[in-house]
Formats: C-alpha cells, structure tokens, sequence
DNA sequence: GTTGAAACTTGATTAGCATCAAGGTGATTC
DNA sequence: GAATCACCTTGATGCTAATCAAGTTTCAAC
C-alpha cells in the first residue's frame, strides 16, 4: 500500500517549501526539516490512516487531496474537513493520545510527507516560529469547527446549506461556486442527508436564488436571499 | 466593570503557579510572567466580552467559572464550552482575527489575569515550552470539538444526552455526577432544547437507568443500558 | 423568611426532515 | 465505447423533537 519513493528526493523539498508551516524558515533550516521528512504516495480511495491507529507522525499534503472523517458512536461517517496541498493532519495524535481520532482517504491520488512525532516535537522546541504557526492554524480551525457545531446545533438544513454555499462564495471570492465534495460528504459535513441537500438545492433554484450547472457548480444568483433564511 | 485590583498583587502568582500552561516554568520566569499579568474580577452574571471586540490578550481564570457561548447566525445562543480555574480563553484572537468570536460571561464571581496579545506572543517565541502546553491544550478542544460536532450531526437527541452523562461520569470518575450547567445552558450545547432534556431524563428515569435528586444530581444506575441506545 | 424571577416540567400540536424506495444520470474501468 | 457502479434526484411516509402553553419548583436577593 505505501509507496515509498526515497528516490525522488525532489518531491521531500516540496513538502517543507511549499507548505505555510515551514516556508518561513532560512534555507539551512528548511533542509533540515527536508532530513527529516519520508515520502509516501497513495493512489485514489485508500485510506491513509484508521481511527485508533498508532500515530505515524505528522502528515503533510503537497499532491492532491484527503478527506477526514470520524465515525459516530453509532457508525455514521461524519466528514471533518478536506485537506489541500499545503495543509497537514495528525496533529492531534501529536500531542494528545498518540492514536488517531479520525480517518483519512484520498480523495485523488496523493504525495504525503510524514515526520514523525519525536522529531516533529523536536523541530518545535528548536523553532518557536514553526509553533506559533501550527498555533495559528489551529487556532483557525477551532474556531471553525465551533462554528459548524453551533450552526449543526442552531440552524434549519435549509440555512445551513445556504450558509454554506455563502461560505463558498466568500473563500473563492465568486458567485460561481464548484461544490469541493460529493452531496454525500456535503451531507455529512453539515448534518443532514444527501436527499435533503437535493431538494433544498432545487428549491434555492426554483425561488431564482442558484442556478445550478452539472454536478459541482452553483451560481448564486441572489445571495442575500440566501442569507436572510 | 472592570474592578481592578492591583494591591492584591499575591492573586497575580495564583494566575501563573496554578496554571497548567506556566506551572512548568522555573520561578524565576514565572515572576516576569507575573509581571505581565493584569488582574480582573466580575462578579457573577456579567460578561467579560463580547462577539466582535477588540480582543485584549489572553485571559487566564484562577477563581470561578465562565462559560463561553456563540451566537448563532439567527442569533440562538450556543454554548462553547465552561472554564473552570486553571483553563484560559481569548487565546484564538492571539493568533487569527484579533477580534472575539464568542461570548464571555462569567457563572459565579471571578478572577482572571490578562496577559496582552503582544506580550503573550513574546512569551510564546521565547518559551516554546509554553507553545507547546498550548499547542497540547488547543488539540484537546479540537478533538472534543470535533467530536461534538459529530455527535450533535448524526445521533438522535437521546443518544446525545445518554453520552453527555456518560462523559461526565467519566471525567468525574463517579455515576454520582453533578450537572455543571442549567437546562437551557445544556440543551444549546449539545443542540437541543431544555424541554427535551427534561423529558429524555425522565424517560431514563423511568427505564430505571438512571435517579435524579435535585436538579444537579443524577446517579447512574445502568450504563450499558445509556450507551447502547 | 418572603417575594419575585428564572428555571424546570409536562402536555398538545405540528413541522421539518430522515428514511425507504425507485428511476435517472454521470463517471470510471476494462 | 460499453458496461457497471456509484451518485444523484424525486416521491411517499412516518417519526423525532421543536414549538407553544400552562403550571410548578427552585433559587437569589432583599
């Protein structure tokens, strides 16, 4: 299942170049981290790691993209986010009980660098920078998921999906949206069901407030309409 | 408001000393971080800060409690989460918006030490052993978090509730637990309404899977029964 | 203690949405 | 390019839990 590639050293260099939490470093320091990091490719649809798996380390994406997800006590897979090139995962695992909290699947094939956990601690003693960064992200990414709490909690499906796609429209700074994921990890990503999404999708368009184009893409005709659900 | 207290200067240390995120410091650090903190009190009911201000640092409680609350894009209140002495909040200004995303607001008479943003960010570059203890704390409520959201999108009320009370029973180690909230405080938690938390309890009651005394008190006769709904 | 205001409980009603089912569309694989 | 499979849409039904309402208990302040 993992491909190790320890051949193309070139692609260690992106995951510590290209990746937010690293590319502040001087060039000294980022070949170090290079050192450190080992290389994994997975194709499409594999599962990189299992809730309750021992912790290989840090993850860091540079190819493609992953999905994470949790399975609720009953069984029911809930998607936590998706990671682009640049992002990383198991951080939890870092710090807390050294055993995954969630799943991870490619979603397309992937290119992956994992460092492990005693180094990565060691890189963050050494370099207080790279902390305050990882502080950063999480601190973003806390505040996000209190928020997808709160809405999952408080608001209609109706609202939530049009919050969503008015959430869309602001990361991509366009009216013309491409939905990142299927309806099905939509659906669980904001608590409802595939159906549910469907039939709100066609009432948004029906009320002249979207216009939807294939599969993915949504064109927000009237977004305050939208937002005054 | 704000009753500053700078003569009683001994509450300073109580900040530092006590707090997981300092007590790790050698004394000597710990003065200049006392040196930094600023002290508060509020009495009981009042709210420390609001959605949208001005961040003013990091605020660390050593005495009483604070609950954190969202409010919602249909402005329903969500509970975040309650602090208790030894925990701190304002830290996700520190890093992203500058600006609180949440409601403070304190339980029962309080005193905090504030810790500037500026000055807090030099603690963090100086001592990376105060980032890390950060970083430990924000994966923790990350993965509550993560799993709250989880829950609340893809069990039924019920069930949510039942593994409420088996948390708590958990954290408190005992099947005698005491609520920490109210109802109402409860229900916007975990997404409900305090109507059903009243019926869904008395309905365990009655299952004779758990006893109510009080309001606060509940013991729980029958564990298994809770966590297999 | 007394009083007033929240908080809580219980009941009746209803709306929203999950579920089940069946047919259609699109995409991936060989 | 055909076949297969997964995904999506639309419909009918039922249930969960929100809402509205009235009565009761608890708590806090004076």
């Amino acid at each position: 299942m993992n491909q190790q590639s320890h051949n193309e050293t070139e692609h260690h260099h992106l995951c510590v170049s290209r990746v937010p939490l690293f590319n502040h470093l001087t060039n000294e320091q980022m070949e170090h981290v290079v050192g450190l990091a080992r290389n994994v490719s997975h194709p499409r649809g594999e599962t990189i790691y299992h809730q309750g798996n021992q912790s290989e380390g840090l993850y860091i994406l540079h190819k493609g993209r992953i999905k994470i997800y949790r399975l609720s006590e009953n069984g029911k897979e809930q998607l936590v986010r998706i990671l682009e090139p640049g992002d990383f995962t198991g951080e939890l695992s870092l710090f807390d009980s050294k055993l995954h909290d969630a799943y991870a699947e490619t979603l397309e094939a992937v290119e992956i660098c994992i460092i492990e956990r005693d180094q990565m601690q060691q890189l963050l003693q050494k370099h207080p920078a790279i902390s305050l960064k990882m502080l950063e992200e999480f601190s973003v990414r806390l505040a996000g998921t209190e928020q997808r709490a709160a809405r999952i909690g408080m608001e209609s499906a109706e609202t939530r999906i049009a919050l969503y796609l008015a959430d869309l429209a602001e990361e991509q700074q366009a009216l013309l949206i491409e939905l990142p994921m299927s309806r099905k990890d939509l659906a669980s990503h904001i608590g409802t069901t595939p159906e549910t999404i469907s039939r709100k999708l066609s009432f948004f368009e029906e009320s002249g407030w979207i216009r939807q184009s294939g599969m993915k893409i949504v064109e927000i005709l009237d977004l305050d309409a939208l937002l005054l659900l």
